[in-house]
DNA sequence: TTCATTTCTTAACATAGGTCAAGTGTGTGA
DNA sequence: TCACACACTTGACCTATGTTAAGAAATGAA
């Protein structure tokens, strides 16, 4: 493991949780590096999940294809985030949901054994997932508020404003999706600004 | 505490990790018994949330309302379960939200700095809310892509097959808003069966 | 540099669900 | 036990967004 991708995977753990150095050592040697092309997936239906993906660099999105074949898209992650299907991950059993690199991709990744085994071996990792997971659930809900009571207008401001790069990163289409649009509803909100 | 609430609570968390005898008493004394009445607000904008609050029996509804003055709803929860605004509760600032009783209801609660406290003492609870935030993440993104995806049928569907007991329970004013439709749809939608 | 593919836009039409307004029951507090 | 608020329904009409279909623009591989 790099320097640059090491100390990033630290800096954001220690963020939140006081690791020791002995610790530091434990953590990094039980993530993996790996990188994707553009256009592969890094998990498709049916397969378990076997990792947690901490993404160094790199764009993905994670979808399902509903029974009338059309994608719908419900994560588009980037650069230091987190991205997996945790429903299956931690049941280990088989995913419902495709995840794709929507650029070539730097990834860090733990094994679901490996993470069980350091929560353990550094228990500053469980409040750090801890934190992580209660900040996720309340921006999950602030995103299903928003879905349900704000127009398609007023959520494509909202990404516009939060998630800017999205925007230079991300083909349309994709982002239709994940505002739950179709990319036509899309292009005339963007027409009328 | 009578013998019935805290061998629920603990119940509840020992289904997720183990806790030794002298944790269960500190646990239980850092919880406060508290009741509610019908109609009356746990929680109102402006204030801080200061509890974490578990249901041992009752319905709650947590809601906001826009600049329209239209109330909608995004979590009712009944027993055996957690209520709080999450949001509020871990950043110890300001909701945007209230908490409702939907029926005289019996609460523990625990205060954020308890439970800071608790995490240390009993580290066993900082797996248990990770587990438990893990969860609540996976089923928000669920509810959001059934938002998303499922029209508003298919949606009412899945809420009387997966929690039939609500409509037992809970007005379908609330219901029709928590599902994101209005009151006139859902009738509509109930007419059609 | 060119062709093929992907991405994005536009327009005409369709529809789910919202809005407004007017009911009918029904439970509960005075 | 009466009345009044609350819960729910119904109907007419409206609007945001979806659907279908076509073509323009941008991108990238040969």
């Amino acid at each position: 493991m790099n320097i640059s991708e090491d100390t990033k995977l630290l800096y954001y753990f220690k963020k939140w949780v006081n690791i020791t150095e002995p610790e530091e050592q434990i953590i990094l040697s039980s993530f993996e590096e790996t990188s994707i092309k553009k256009k592969k997936d890094l998990l498709v239906p049916e397969d378990t999940c076997k990792y947690i993906y901490f993404i160094v660099k790199g764009c993905l999105r994670s979808y399902f294809v509903d029974n009338k074949g059309v994608e719908h898209i419900y994560q588009i992650r980037m650069d230091n985030n987190w991205i997996s299907d945790l429903e299956s991950f931690f049941s280990q059993r088989p995913s419902k949901y495709y995840i794709e690199a929507l650029e070539d991709s730097q990834l860090l990744r733990i094994s679901f054994e490996k993470l069980e085994q350091l929560y353990i071996e550094v228990p500053g990792l469980e409040r750090y997932f801890r934190i992580l997971f209660q900040k996720a659930y309340v921006n999950a809900l602030q995103r299903l508020n928003d879905t349900m009571w704000e127009s398609a207008v007023d959520r494509y401001e909202i990404m516009l404003k939060e998630q800017p790069d999205m925007f230079q990163r991300v083909p349309l289409v994709y982002i239709a999706s994940y505002l739950g649009i179709t990319p036509e509803s899309l292009s005339r909100i963007r027409k009328k600004k």
